[in-house]
DNA sequence: TACGCGTGGTG
DNA sequence: TCACCAAGCGT
């Protein structure tokens, strides 16, 4: 991983840049490390240290994010970065609870800069060391009530020395040995003292509590050319759901399909529906998206978003419903 | 406290 | 095809 410092060089001197930690970290929540790789590479090759990330425009670090999901952290991102450029003289704090105290930093990722930046004993608690946990000492109780149980576990297994080395393992130990579906009991350092291998339990650990049922909703998004192929897109208000992030204006999002939500094109146009539909599914409900489109009057003025010129429109900005409703109308 | 908040891979 | 899952945080 492009974030990590090799044992052989951690033991020359080569500390990890905390810049470095920090923004993998955030990218990794809720977040496999498969996807992170590349927008980890784009983003330090962009913004090399946190004061050139402070001094970014909202924009680009938006359309750099777009993509990678809970957009809400780019905008924490961004708040981070200029708090630590502007009162912290652009040198993370190597104290947990300053840590604490950022916008985006919880108490994962608090514990994680702590331990794998500054070499402090705290202890990291993602899904990961849930699982690990909940399997060494066989605990039934389901997430999210056995939270605390589960961090007292952590925390007392978490050494004095090599903290970071510690947590960077025993999440390495979730993610490839006792992963979720079919741990590899059988080649797991932890299988002689594990009570849920000794009881045969590993596999159905941690219990969770059941989850909700997604409801479907409807709506409708206007993509708008004009003759120079200027497009007409907005950008959303910062709160909320893909806030902050540019997208196709459109109507709101209801439970029924029927009668299609009332919108109001966002310019006079001559707008058709497009074949096909698109589908996507956010983190609580899916979403069925009517699409319509029409090319635009080099004389209209639209009554919501801005015209983004072709030269200056990169589809890889859009948040990914956003993308899918491009790609099916080119 | 419980809920809102994305996405892509996987079995 | 689809539910589940991933290095969570803010409100």
């Amino acid at each position: 991983m492009p974030w990590r410092v090799p044992p052989a060089d951690r033991k020359a001197g080569t500390a990890p840049d905390p810049y470095r930690v920090w923004l993998s970290e955030v990218m990794l929540q809720q977040t496999t490390v498969a996807t992170v790789r590349d927008y980890f590479e784009r983003f330090t090759a962009r913004w090399p240290d946190v004061s050139a990330l402070a001094a970014a425009a909202d924009a680009d670090v938006m359309g750099e994010w777009a993509g990678l999901g809970y957009y809400a952290r780019a905008r924490n991102l961004l708040k981070c970065a200029r708090v630590v450029t502007d009162t912290h003289g652009g040198a993370f704090p190597a104290d947990h609870a300053a840590l604490l105290g950022l916008p985006g930093i919880g108490p994962y990722t608090a514990a994680a800069i702590s331990s794998i930046a500054f070499d402090l004993p705290h202890a990291v608690l993602d899904g990961n060391v849930e699982r690990v946990m909940a399997r060494l000492y066989d605990i039934h109780t389901p997430l999210p009530d056995a939270k605390p149980e589960l961090l007292a576990r952590a925390e007392s297994l978490t050494p004095a020395t090599r903290p970071g080395d510690y947590a960077q393992a025993v999440m390495d130990l979730g993610a490839t040995i006792c992963t979720p579906k079919s741990p590899a009991c059988g080649i797991c350092p932890l299988r002689d003292p594990c009570r849920a291998r000794q009881r045969g339990t590993a596999p159905e650990l941690p219990k969770k509590l059941p989850k909700k049922a997604k409801p479907v909703r409807h709506g409708r998004v206007y993509l708008g050319q004009r003759a120079d192929g200027a497009w007409l897109l907005e950008t959303r208000p910062d709160k909320g759901l893909l806030g902050g992030m540019l997208g196709w204006p459109g109507s709101d999002w209801v439970d029924t399909a029927l009668p299609m939500p009332e919108s109001a094109p966002p310019c006079d146009a001559d707008w058709q529906v497009l074949p096909g539909e698109v589908r996507h599914t956010f983190t609580h409900f899916h979403l069925i998206l009517q699409i319509m489109t029409a090319e635009i009057r080099a004389d209209a003025t639209p009554d919501r978003g801005h015209f983004v010129d072709p030269a200056g429109f990169r589809p890889s900005d859009l948040p990914t419903v956003m993308r899918k409703a491009f790609d099916l109308a080119r």
